[in-house]
RNA sequence: GCGGGUGUAGCUUAGUGGUAAAGCUCCAGCCUUCCAAGCUGGCUAUGUGGGUUCGAUUCCCAUCACCCGCUCCA
């Protein structure tokens, strides 16, 4: 968006998606649930086209790679939910979650690794005037002392041993040593140490809550019986899927490293706190493409993706400065990404994250965490076997992950067009190749021989097109209906039509009409619909 | 998860402790030769659940959803 461009107001797009049939709020009739929404008639066929054109260009139709070869990715579908020891390998079940720690005085929540308390050599949890101070990491060394004495607490930060906030449990008292040692077991005294706690922004002692873990992934239980026994995980990612086919795939088809492994599909998080429309939801649709290659190619192959995965955004209507590639800094890192040549984000500036950009698909190098960590858990081997060389490797993985969903909020926030000139007041620009509908075809009026050419036209085009037959009401509004939904074309019928066998097109975006032989509409489409 | 705000028709708004009003949209019909025109008719609402009350859309409580800020976002 430019300076001067007018704001595109995350309100009134919402209202559109709404009224227009595109998203709904789910379960819309029992007061909505938050995290969730449905695609409506439009918004099903926009999320379509807009996956189907990913597929095609990395599955059915891959680009040329950097060695001038056609590069070669596969398909998979995997199930949602696989076996729970699959995300004990991939590590989701352990340890993606930081544990919170919130403030029953200021409201404020921090991450509980991030906190470090203070405890004096000499502390003495049996002395109720000890109090053990606990900051954030990175405080500097002037406010720590001057809190130490705001809170009348008579050490220097020298005296003191700083302790993880996560691990005070672990410490204990040991009389005999008159020290704070490591103690497997301090039950006994451990509540008494997060009593005398006090949080980086009061001086009141005793505010902090206990770490609170919140879990990523969304628990199911197979089987009609539950319990825990039964328990299984909906994914949170569609990669896993394809790490555990990589074997199958292999054994089953003719690739060779390099080669990739693409899915879509729907993935499940339990975000803490689902906003932004559909940009952060609870139930949500990735497309995902996992390139295996050689440990030394690594750096070659991530460039190339990110090149790639850039001009396909571009190619399919994201062409403002509203779209950005952003390297993750060293500590935003996921684990497995630390190793590597990091992750990249291509961003796209959403109305509610201006001026700031949203992530609309991270490309990470992956290193061959994934493959290392279910071949130690599964047991089989997953080492690949060049056949050339006879070398023995495991693969690295260069991953373009894109939200399919947040795709298509970024399709419509893009194409949203404010435009108080016309009747309906905006229009969307999509690319024809994402438009839910191609054409409408409008009798100019309801009378006449208008609405029998207009159907018999309408026929010849249903066949290939998605298109839309609309008799009733006045031209200007139908004209600004299909304005609203990005409809790209509109065919009219007029009294000229019946002598002489042409029709009027008129063109959305410019609202220009030119007249074409009628035999030469399917043509026309065909033409100006080209997929990209 | 915290704090603040908002909830009346598809949308925008009105109103009231006693039958909930209008404009636009939408639908049907008429009219209409190119951009939401006009005429006639029609559908549709007090987010949900409690409480107070003879009676609650209105007052109270809870809850849900959405928006803003914080927090979070492997």
């Amino acid at each position: 968006m430019t300076a001067d461009a007018p704001m595109k107001d995350m309100k009134e797009i919402v209202a559109l998606c709404k009224r227009r049939g595109f998203i709904f709020p789910a379960s819309d009739i029992y007061g909505g649930i938050n995290g969730f929404w449905d695609y409506g008639p439009l918004g099903v066929e926009l999320k379509n086209n807009l996956r189907d054109l990913w597929w095609k260009w990395m599955v059915t139709c891959p680009p040329i790679g950097p060695d001038g070869q056609p590069v070669e990715i596969v398909g998979v579908d995997s199930a949602i939910i696989q076996n729970p020891k699959a995300w004990e390998a991939s590590g989701h079940v352990g340890g993606f979650s930081d544990p919170m720690v919130d403030c029953r005085e200021t409201k404020l929540r921090y991450r509980a690794d991030h906190l470090i308390a203070y405890l004096p050599s000499t502390f003495d949890p049996k002395d109720d005037s000890n109090l053990i101070p606990v900051f954030m990491q990175g405080t500097p060394d002037d406010e720590i002392e001057k809190k130490f004495k705001k809170i009348g607490f008579h050490f220097a930060i020298s005296q003191c041993e700083t302790v993880p906030f996560v691990e005070l449990e672990k410490y204990g008292y040991v009389e005999d040593y008159g020290l704070l040692l490591l103690r497997k077991d301090s039950s006994a005294k451990h509540k008494i140490l997060k009593e005398r706690t006090v949080g980086p922004d009061t001086k009141t002692v005793g505010t902090l809550t206990e770490p609170k873990q919140f879990n990523l992934m969304f628990h199911t239980f197979i089987g009609a019986t539950g319990g825990d026994e039964n328990k299984a995980y909906l994914r949170p990612e569609t990669a896993q899927g394809i790490f555990l086919n990589f074997k199958n795939v292999l054994d089953s088809t003719r690739v060779r490293v390099p080669f990739g492994i693409a899915q879509i599909g729907k993935a499940f998080r339990t975000e803490v706190n689902p906003r932004n429309f559909i940009f952060r939801s609870r139930e949500f649709e990735q497309m995902e493409m996992e390139w295996f290659c050689h440990p030394d190619e690594a750096k070659l192959w991530r460039d190339f993706w990110f090149a790639e995965r850039q001009k396909f955004w571009r190619a399919i209507g994201l062409r403002s400065d509203n779209l950005r590639m952003r390297d993750h800094d060293q500590d935003e890192l996921s684990h497995y990404a630390k190793a590597g040549l990091g992750t990249a984000d291509i961003e796209y500036r959403f109305p509610f994250t201006a001026p700031d950009f949203g992530e609309l698909e991270g490309i990470a190098h992956r290193c061959d965490f994934d493959l290392t960590q279910h071949q130690k858990h599964s047991g089989v081997k997953l080492e690949y076997m060049d056949p050339v060389t006879q070398e023995k490797f495991m693969p690295h993985v260069i991953e373009p992950a894109a939200g399919l969903t947040r795709g298509v909020l970024a399709m419509i926030t893009e194409a949203y067009t404010p435009d108080p000139s016309r009747p309906s007041g905006v229009y969307l620009d999509l690319h024809p190749a994402l438009a839910p509908k191609k054409a409408a075809i409008l009798p100019l009026t309801a009378k006449d021989q208008h609405p029998v050419i207009a159907t018999k036209l309408y026929m010849e085009l249903r066949g290939e097109f998605a298109v839309d037959l609309d008799i009733k009401q006045n031209i200007g509004k139908r004209y600004a209906r299909q304005d609203e939904i990005g409809t790209p074309y509109c065919f009219t019928i007029d009294d000229q039509t019946v002598a002489d066998q042409t029709v009027t097109v008129r063109e959305r975006n410019t609202m220009k009409q030119e007249r074409i032989a009628i035999a030469n509409v399917a043509e026309y489409l065909r033409k100006n619909i080209r997929a990209v």
